[in-house]
DNA sequence: AAGGATTTATTGCAAAATACAAGTATTTAA
DNA sequence: TTAAATACTTGTATTTTGCAATAAATCCTT
């Protein structure tokens, strides 16, 4: 009998290989890492570095060094928040956008095609799931947040 | 509304930061990726290198790194297989086992944290859909195996 | 059975990722 | 107004990663 941790264990590494495995976009080839970023930023509306940084649980320094490379590749734009001149908003820029819009469109498609091995009732059922699952999580104060330490 | 990605990413990302923050033990600081090696190695029957390597998704010479570091911290033993000298095959030593284990409580329980947000209804539905969505992948050509290249 | 191809795993690099410590610049607050 | 706090960057050292190249064992073809 598999446990819980089991079950979510194996999934989430096999969307972590898809992950892992999409994308080459553009000429870019992007690291998991920075396709979560991009995902991140493409979601939060001008978020600061330092929101990004805890949502995915990095270290700012490491983060912000990411964000200097994904701003050489031309796909993150840095603006100075006027009204608090310490923080620096990102956002995509066109390149960008179009980036992490063809990454979104295949991970969709790649789980389309997992999809396709489940009757509509099934994936519907599994699609709620999920959200009950991110509804749960959020309400949890033990698990699955950015903690540090 | 969001879209399937999405609802993914964000669970595997939460998972991904349990992950993380899971756990000291033992007076051992084990990484998300010694963790991972850990859980492979103790479901699989006496594996080869490269059979957990290829479930992981990395490059098989990172990953004979990673198992000398995990033999150094006594976790993990290695044997020649008696039948072809060229393969070594991995089990954990009764202290990894132990880690393996305490680490594997701890997910569980942090997810049972998380069920007790939901009804009982809801949560075998959520465990249903799990599993469904573990056979898919395996199902699936295109989406979520160790696609090299 | 011999010899070349394949497979399994390990090292030599060099590049990239990571994080602690220290620093700068700005804002808050006492 | 000046000390504390905040947001971010840079210095530095460690770790992780993966491509090449290598070594050793096995497989396969004739």
């Amino acid at each position: 009998m598999e446990s819980t941790r089991e079950l979510f264990q194996i999934m989430t590494r096999r969307f972590g290989l898809l992950n892992k495995n999409c994308c080459t976009v553009g000429g870019h080839d992007i690291t998991p890492v920075q396709s979560h970023i991009l995902f991140e930023v493409d979601r939060q509306h001008h978020p600061s570095i330092q929101q990004i940084a805890e949502t995915l649980g990095t270290d700012i320094t490491t983060f912000s060094r990411q964000i200097q490379s994904l701003i050489k590749m031309n796909l993150i734009k840095k603006t100075p928040d006027p009204t608090d001149r310490r923080v620096s908003t990102l956002a995509l820029t066109v390149e960008g956008k179009y980036v992490a819009t063809t990454i979104d469109h295949q991970m969709n498609a790649y789980l389309d095609d997992v999809f396709s091995y489940m009757t509509e009732f099934e994936k519907e059922t599994v699609l709620r799931s999920i959200k009950l699952m991110n509804e749960a999580m959020a309400k949890s104060d033990y698990c699955c947040k950015p903690m540090l330490g």
